[in-house]
DNA sequence: CTCCTGTCCTGCCGGC
DNA sequence: TGCCGGCAGGACAGGA
Protein backbone atom coordinates (compact mmCIF):
# COMPACT_ATOMS: atom_id res chain seq x y z
CA UNK A 1 0.00 0.00 0.00
CA UNK A 2 1.73 2.69 1.07
CA UNK A 3 4.57 3.88 -1.48
CA UNK A 4 7.81 6.08 -0.56
CA UNK A 5 5.36 9.45 -0.26
CA UNK A 6 2.95 7.56 2.01
CA UNK A 7 5.62 6.53 4.02
CA UNK A 8 7.36 10.05 4.08
CA UNK A 9 4.40 11.46 5.33
CA UNK A 10 4.40 9.16 7.80
CA UNK A 11 8.21 9.61 8.88
CA UNK A 12 7.53 13.45 9.16
CA UNK A 13 4.67 13.21 11.28
CA UNK A 14 6.51 10.74 13.73
CA UNK A 15 9.44 12.71 13.30
CA UNK A 16 8.13 15.81 14.66
CA UNK A 17 5.62 14.27 17.21
CA UNK A 18 7.70 11.99 18.73
CA UNK A 19 11.39 13.43 19.01
CA UNK A 20 13.33 13.80 21.54
CA UNK A 21 10.51 12.38 23.65
CA UNK A 22 10.62 9.20 25.61
CA UNK A 23 8.83 5.62 25.73
CA UNK A 24 6.60 5.18 28.79
CA UNK A 25 4.27 2.44 27.97
CA UNK A 26 4.81 -0.73 25.25
CA UNK A 27 1.60 -2.40 24.67
CA UNK A 28 2.17 -5.42 22.46
CA UNK A 29 -1.20 -6.35 21.32
CA UNK A 30 -0.32 -8.95 18.99
CA UNK A 31 1.81 -12.00 18.36
CA UNK A 32 3.04 -10.37 15.02
CA UNK A 33 2.32 -9.14 11.48
CA UNK A 34 3.77 -11.01 8.41
CA UNK A 35 6.41 -12.46 10.96
CA UNK A 36 6.17 -12.30 14.96
CA UNK A 37 7.30 -9.42 16.73
CA UNK A 38 10.50 -9.69 17.70
CA UNK A 39 10.99 -11.30 21.58
CA UNK A 40 12.43 -8.67 22.75
CA UNK A 41 10.54 -5.51 21.41
CA UNK A 42 9.39 -4.58 24.62
CA UNK A 43 12.31 -4.38 26.57
CA UNK A 44 14.15 -2.35 23.47
CA UNK A 45 11.74 0.03 23.53
CA UNK A 46 11.01 0.34 27.04
CA UNK A 47 12.28 3.77 28.42
CA UNK A 48 14.06 4.73 25.15
CA UNK A 49 13.83 8.47 23.61
CA UNK A 50 13.63 8.93 19.81
CA UNK A 51 16.29 10.98 18.48
CA UNK A 52 14.92 11.20 14.89
CA UNK A 53 12.55 9.52 12.58
CA UNK A 54 13.86 8.72 9.16
CA UNK A 55 13.38 6.44 6.29
CA UNK A 56 14.51 3.98 3.79
CA UNK A 57 12.72 2.84 0.81
CA UNK A 58 8.96 2.28 2.22
CA UNK A 59 10.73 1.35 5.58
CA UNK A 60 10.03 3.95 8.53
CA UNK A 61 12.70 3.96 10.65
CA UNK A 62 12.17 5.30 13.98
CA UNK A 63 15.90 6.00 15.79
CA UNK A 64 16.34 6.08 19.52
CA UNK A 65 19.21 6.93 21.82
CA UNK A 66 21.12 3.52 21.71
CA UNK A 67 22.57 1.56 18.95
CA UNK A 68 18.87 0.74 17.71
CA UNK A 69 16.62 1.46 15.35
CA UNK A 70 12.60 0.10 15.49
CA UNK A 71 11.96 -0.59 11.76
CA UNK A 72 8.12 -0.42 10.29
CA UNK A 73 6.85 -1.62 6.87
CA UNK A 74 3.62 -0.70 6.64
CA UNK A 75 2.49 -3.38 3.85
CA UNK A 76 -0.26 -3.46 1.70
CA UNK A 77 -2.84 -1.72 5.14
CA UNK A 78 -0.73 -0.77 7.36
CA UNK A 79 -1.22 2.34 9.15
CA UNK A 80 0.09 4.55 11.79
CA UNK A 81 -2.16 7.19 14.02
CA UNK A 82 -1.12 9.56 16.40
CA UNK A 83 -3.64 10.03 19.00
CA UNK A 84 -3.47 12.87 21.17
CA UNK A 85 -3.26 13.19 24.77
CA UNK A 86 -6.57 15.38 25.33
CA UNK A 87 -8.71 12.43 23.70
CA UNK A 88 -9.04 8.94 25.62
CA UNK A 89 -8.04 6.47 23.38
CA UNK A 90 -9.29 2.72 23.35
CA UNK A 91 -7.59 0.37 21.08
CA UNK A 92 -9.17 0.36 17.78
CA UNK A 93 -9.33 -3.49 15.85
CA UNK A 94 -5.98 -4.00 14.40
CA UNK A 95 -3.85 -1.73 16.47
CA UNK A 96 -1.24 -4.27 16.84
CA UNK A 97 2.01 -2.42 18.84
CA UNK A 98 1.09 0.98 20.87
CA UNK A 99 3.33 2.95 22.37
CA UNK A 100 2.55 5.91 24.67
CA UNK A 101 4.97 8.63 25.20
CA UNK A 102 5.77 11.02 27.67
CA UNK A 103 4.53 14.24 26.33
CA UNK A 104 1.29 12.03 26.28
CA UNK A 105 0.90 11.22 22.71
CA UNK A 106 0.23 7.86 21.75
CA UNK A 107 1.31 5.98 18.35
CA UNK A 108 -0.50 2.75 17.41
CA UNK A 109 0.33 1.13 14.48
CA UNK A 110 -2.69 -0.52 13.21
CA UNK A 111 -3.17 -3.24 9.72
CA UNK A 112 -5.70 -5.19 9.26
CA UNK A 113 -4.04 -7.67 6.83
CA UNK A 114 -1.53 -7.73 8.86
CA UNK A 115 1.43 -7.94 5.62
CA UNK A 116 3.30 -5.28 7.47
CA UNK A 117 6.53 -5.89 8.89
CA UNK A 118 8.35 -4.56 12.50
CA UNK A 119 11.89 -5.00 13.68
CA UNK A 120 14.36 -4.00 15.65
CA UNK A 121 18.09 -3.74 13.93
CA UNK A 122 21.15 -2.27 15.46
CA UNK A 123 22.37 1.05 13.86
CA UNK A 124 25.86 -0.32 12.40
CA UNK A 125 24.38 -3.55 11.14
CA UNK A 126 21.45 -2.03 8.83
CA UNK A 127 22.85 -1.89 5.33
CA UNK A 128 23.86 -5.62 6.32
CA UNK A 129 20.26 -6.81 6.63
CA UNK A 130 18.53 -8.50 4.45
CA UNK A 131 15.27 -6.18 4.29
CA UNK A 132 18.24 -3.57 3.08
CA UNK A 133 20.83 -5.11 1.51
CA UNK A 134 19.77 -5.60 -1.90
CA UNK A 135 17.98 -2.76 -2.06
CA UNK A 136 17.90 0.44 -4.93
CA UNK A 137 19.08 4.04 -5.07
CA UNK A 138 16.98 6.40 -3.12
CA UNK A 139 14.83 7.61 -6.23
CA UNK A 140 14.57 11.25 -4.88
CA UNK A 141 18.52 11.37 -4.09
CA UNK A 142 21.05 13.33 -6.41
CA UNK A 143 22.94 9.60 -7.08
CA UNK A 144 19.72 8.38 -8.52
CA UNK A 145 19.58 9.59 -12.66
CA UNK A 146 19.24 8.56 -16.10
CA UNK A 147 22.30 7.21 -16.12
CA UNK A 148 21.91 4.99 -12.92
CA UNK A 149 18.71 3.90 -14.04
CA UNK A 150 19.72 2.48 -17.03
CA UNK A 151 22.55 0.34 -16.18
CA UNK A 152 19.84 -0.56 -13.98
CA UNK A 153 17.96 -1.85 -16.61
CA UNK A 154 20.46 -3.26 -19.21
CA UNK A 155 20.02 -6.83 -19.97
CA UNK A 156 16.50 -7.44 -18.72
CA UNK A 157 13.72 -8.96 -20.25
CA UNK A 158 10.70 -8.44 -18.49
CA UNK A 159 8.49 -5.66 -18.76
CA UNK A 160 9.24 -2.12 -17.80
CA UNK A 161 6.14 -2.07 -15.41
CA UNK A 162 7.77 -5.05 -13.32
CA UNK A 163 11.25 -3.45 -13.49
CA UNK A 164 10.30 -0.57 -11.48
CA UNK A 165 8.21 -2.48 -8.81
CA UNK A 166 11.74 -4.39 -8.37
CA UNK A 167 13.14 -2.55 -4.97
CA UNK A 168 16.48 -3.30 -6.24
CA UNK A 169 16.10 -1.07 -9.46
CA UNK A 170 15.06 1.77 -7.25
CA UNK A 171 13.52 2.04 -4.35
CA UNK A 172 10.50 2.92 -2.70
CA UNK A 173 7.89 2.73 -5.87
CA UNK A 174 5.05 0.53 -5.59
CA UNK A 175 1.81 -0.13 -8.19
CA UNK A 176 0.42 3.28 -8.19
CA UNK A 177 3.52 5.28 -8.55
CA UNK A 178 4.64 3.17 -11.34
CA UNK A 179 1.93 3.84 -13.59
CA UNK A 180 2.02 7.31 -12.86
CA UNK A 181 5.65 7.78 -13.32
CA UNK A 182 5.62 5.66 -16.92
CA UNK A 183 2.49 8.04 -17.90
CA UNK A 184 4.59 10.75 -17.39
CA UNK A 185 7.64 9.77 -19.74
CA UNK A 186 4.98 8.32 -21.91
CA UNK A 187 6.64 4.95 -21.89
CA UNK A 188 4.40 1.98 -22.23
CA UNK A 189 4.56 -0.09 -19.21
CA UNK A 190 4.87 -2.88 -21.82
CA UNK A 191 8.03 -2.35 -23.12
CA UNK A 192 11.05 -4.61 -22.16
CA UNK A 193 12.98 -3.05 -19.64
CA UNK A 194 16.38 -3.40 -21.31
CA UNK A 195 15.16 -1.84 -24.46
CA UNK A 196 14.60 1.69 -22.89
CA UNK A 197 17.08 4.21 -24.46
CA UNK A 198 19.37 6.42 -22.46
CA UNK A 199 17.26 9.16 -23.71
CA UNK A 200 14.20 7.33 -22.70
CA UNK A 201 15.94 6.30 -19.09
CA UNK A 202 16.52 9.68 -18.22
CA UNK A 203 12.99 10.70 -19.10
CA UNK A 204 11.69 8.01 -16.86
CA UNK A 205 14.03 9.02 -14.19
CA UNK A 206 13.01 12.51 -14.07
CA UNK A 207 9.26 11.71 -14.16
CA UNK A 208 9.73 9.31 -11.11
CA UNK A 209 11.12 12.18 -9.49
CA UNK A 210 8.84 14.53 -10.44
CA UNK A 211 5.69 12.56 -9.09
CA UNK A 212 7.00 11.35 -5.72
CA UNK A 213 7.80 15.02 -5.36
CA UNK A 214 4.27 16.10 -6.07
CA UNK A 215 2.96 13.22 -4.06
CA UNK A 216 5.44 14.26 -0.97
CA UNK A 217 3.97 17.54 -0.98
CA UNK A 218 0.56 16.82 -1.57
CA UNK A 219 0.58 14.49 2.23
CA UNK A 220 0.98 11.54 -0.05
CA UNK A 221 -2.19 9.44 -1.62
CA UNK A 222 -5.32 8.29 0.48
CA UNK A 223 -7.00 5.52 -1.06
CA UNK A 224 -9.05 2.84 0.64
CA UNK A 225 -7.26 2.64 4.72
CA UNK A 226 -4.43 4.85 4.45
CA UNK A 227 -4.51 7.92 6.37
CA UNK A 228 -1.76 10.12 7.49
CA UNK A 229 -0.80 9.45 11.51
CA UNK A 230 -2.74 13.31 12.07
CA UNK A 231 -5.61 11.47 10.50
CA UNK A 232 -6.04 14.32 7.94
CA UNK A 233 -5.94 12.86 4.12
CA UNK A 234 -3.46 12.78 1.94
CA UNK A 235 -5.06 14.36 -1.21
CA UNK A 236 -3.01 13.51 -4.18
CA UNK A 237 -5.08 10.55 -5.33
CA UNK A 238 -7.03 13.84 -6.80
CA UNK A 239 -3.98 14.29 -8.75
CA UNK A 240 -3.47 10.58 -10.11
CA UNK A 241 -2.91 11.18 -13.87
CA UNK A 242 -4.07 7.52 -14.28
CA UNK A 243 -4.47 5.19 -11.68
CA UNK A 244 -7.79 3.93 -11.33
CA UNK A 245 -9.34 5.53 -14.04
CA UNK A 246 -9.96 3.35 -16.86
CA UNK A 247 -12.04 4.57 -19.31
CA UNK A 248 -11.29 8.08 -18.85
CA UNK A 249 -9.74 10.67 -20.52
CA UNK A 250 -6.35 10.73 -19.25
CA UNK A 251 -4.87 14.82 -18.21
CA UNK A 252 -5.37 17.68 -21.16
CA UNK A 253 -6.41 14.59 -23.56
CA UNK A 254 -9.59 13.73 -25.54
CA UNK A 255 -8.39 10.27 -25.42
CA UNK A 256 -11.32 8.65 -24.18
CA UNK A 257 -12.97 10.09 -27.69
CA UNK A 258 -10.86 8.55 -30.66
CA UNK A 259 -9.83 5.27 -31.25
CA UNK A 260 -7.79 4.15 -27.54
CA UNK A 261 -11.10 4.49 -25.80
CA UNK A 262 -9.13 6.77 -22.88
CA UNK A 263 -7.19 4.96 -20.14
CA UNK A 264 -6.43 1.09 -20.07
CA UNK A 265 -6.07 -1.09 -17.57
CA UNK A 266 -4.07 -4.73 -18.09
CA UNK A 267 -2.99 -6.83 -15.64
CA UNK A 268 0.68 -7.64 -15.45
CA UNK A 269 2.43 -10.31 -13.09
CA UNK A 270 -1.44 -10.30 -11.43
CA UNK A 271 -1.01 -6.34 -10.79
CA UNK A 272 -3.41 -3.89 -12.07
CA UNK A 273 -1.36 -1.33 -14.40
CA UNK A 274 -3.40 1.56 -16.45
CA UNK A 275 -1.76 3.96 -18.84
CA UNK A 276 -2.98 5.45 -21.86
CA UNK A 277 -2.07 3.69 -25.21
CA UNK A 278 -1.84 7.17 -27.50
CA UNK A 279 0.38 8.95 -25.12
CA UNK A 280 2.81 5.44 -24.29
CA UNK A 281 2.91 4.30 -27.37
C1' DC B 1 21.16 -15.05 -12.61
C1' DT B 2 16.30 -13.70 -13.99
C1' DC B 3 11.64 -14.35 -14.29
C1' DC B 4 7.05 -15.89 -12.89
C1' DT B 5 3.56 -17.64 -9.81
C1' DG B 6 1.53 -18.33 -5.58
C1' DT B 7 0.88 -17.04 -0.79
C1' DC B 8 0.33 -14.54 3.45
C1' DC B 9 -4.55 -11.80 5.65
C1' DT B 10 -8.75 -9.07 6.16
C1' DG B 11 -12.05 -5.78 4.39
C1' DC B 12 -14.74 -3.81 0.99
C1' DC B 13 -17.25 -3.31 -3.17
C1' DG B 14 -20.11 -4.65 -6.93
C1' DG B 15 -23.15 -7.97 -8.90
C1' DC B 16 -26.76 -11.12 -8.52
C1' DT C 1 -31.11 -6.80 2.18
C1' DG C 2 -27.74 -10.65 1.94
C1' DC C 3 -24.30 -13.48 0.15
C1' DC C 4 -20.25 -14.34 -2.52
C1' DG C 5 -16.49 -13.75 -5.60
C1' DG C 6 -12.97 -10.78 -6.84
C1' DC C 7 -9.87 -7.40 -5.83
C1' DA C 8 -6.62 -4.42 -3.01
C1' DG C 9 -1.14 0.10 -2.48
C1' DG C 10 3.94 -5.44 -0.86
C1' DA C 11 7.40 -8.72 -0.18
C1' DC C 12 9.18 -13.09 -0.40
C1' DA C 13 9.82 -18.09 -1.35
C1' DG C 14 10.27 -21.56 -4.51
C1' DG C 15 10.46 -23.50 -8.98
C1' DA C 16 11.33 -23.13 -14.03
Amino acid sequence: MPELPEVETVRRALDQALTGHKITKVDVRAKGLRKPFPKNLKSSLSGRKIVKCTRRAKYALVEFDDENILVIHLGMSGRIMLHDKCLSYKPEKHDHLVLTFNNGLRMALNDARRFGMVFMVARDQMVNHDAFRELGPEPLERRFTGAVLARALAGRRSAIKAALLDQRIVAGLGNIYVSEALFGAGISPLREAGSLSSAEAALLCRSIKKVLKKAVAAGGSSLKDYKRPDGELGYFQHNFAVYGREGQACPGCDCNAGRTGGIKRIVQGGRSTFFCPQKQG
